[in-house]
DNA sequence: TCGACCCTACTTACCGTTCGGTCAACGCCT
DNA sequence: AGGCGTTGACCGAACGGTAAGTAGGGTCGA
């Protein structure tokens, strides 16, 4: 049997943060003690330390995380589609997809450095949100440019995707009959054509020519 | 100068609430602790205790003032609008609105009850939740009965206009130059409108007859 | 004198963090 | 082959600090 020493650390150290994002999820980076955690994930306190040098890198290693794994899933499932309507909905898709497969880092993510000084995590993590947050930037301006969008604020129609993406956290339980990518479909559906009926039976889109 | 001992009271309470607002909306629950908002009161701890009997009716208070406060406002706001779009776009501007003037009890109140055990408070609190939310609900259910809006799923819709209202409390600065009813007039354009352009300049709506 | 209102000083419990030690596995020299 | 120091991974116990909450007393207008 290989390497029984060399690798238990790792997962040790996979241990950690998967537990850590759970007690942050259940009770937030304050309410969560280094106890909790430790218990949750079977070891004493100072096997804690050994792997990180404080609580916080613990939560920064799990925003980080959450926050590349998602642009990088972002961005393939981007790259695959022709148009910007096809992109929006395939970012939405995605996004929903992860909140359900990483429920509690997800949740522990959305949480957010409130409180915590964390000048260098920090950093990173706003860093790698807007990195996040231009792709989708990249989706709307396209639609906009190629006339399938039309938008008075750019800006605000970005926010407004955003918003209904992050929120779900706040209400969608994995365990329904609903899965998240579903919600996300009927998101972009009204997101796409509005609350209000489209009058004609939906002729061939004209395409603009310039 | 009236009664200045028995009213002292009920401004001391109330700024109690106040300022806990400010550091729960600063730290989250967890990490805003009791002497922090006694000294941000500018009284000893005793004297929260005196008008609290802990730490969690604080934060009962903020919750159930924010929630009762709003769903007044949004009631009356959208009693005075004629149809189920300008009932929608009132309903928003209203959330927006308290957002801008009560930022920090906002906040506050959107942490939640994570990790909390709360059964009374707590209860109460998805009570407010529900009856404001019913007040879209309503507005929503209106306007497909009406035709004004065509869903596949009105508790999606929702869904969708509270989460671009509550989701601006993360990223909304009330000293920014737009304010929060402005943004809150967009979402409500592109919910209406959608992404996509619509193809006639839009001539007069047909009003449909059943 | 009473009760509303608030204080100083304290208790108790738990927090994040550290210290010193343990123990198995590995490399190395003889 | 066998002793031996090193390293990785972890533990028990305790540290100083701070948390929520309390005991008991003081003040002052009615």
């Amino acid at each position: 049997m290989a390497e029984p020493q060399q690798n238990e650390g790792r997962d040790t150290r996979r241990l950690i943060v998967e537990r850590a994002a759970e007690q942050f999820a259940l009770w937030g980076y304050a309410g969560a003690s280094i106890s909790d955690i430790a218990a949750a994930v079977g070891v004493s306190k100072p096997a804690l330390y050994y792997h990180f040098s404080d609580k916080e890198e613990i939560y920064t290693e799990i925003v980080t995380s959450v926050l590349s794994q998602m642009r990088a899933r972002a961005e393939a499932a981007v790259a695959a589609q022709p148009d910007a309507p096809a992109k929006l909905r395939a970012f939405m898709r995605v996004h929903a997809q992860y909140l359900h497969e990483n429920e509690h880092a997800y949740i522990a993510a959305q949480l957010g450095f409130r409180g915590l000084r964390a000048t260098e995590g920090r950093g990173r993590a706003l860093e790698l949100r807007d990195r996040y947050e231009a792709v989708l930037k990249g989706i709307i301006a396209e639609g906009c440019r190629s006339g399938v969008f039309r938008l008075t604020d750019q800006r605000a129609a970005v926010m407004l995707v955003l918003s209904a993406l992050n929120w779900m956290a706040r209400w969608y339980r994995s365990d329904g009959e609903t899965p998240a990518a579903e919600f996300a479909d009927r998101y972009c559906n009204m997101l796409l054509d509005g609350f209000r009926p489209r009058d004609p039976p939906r002729p061939a889109r004209r395409k603009r020519t310039i």
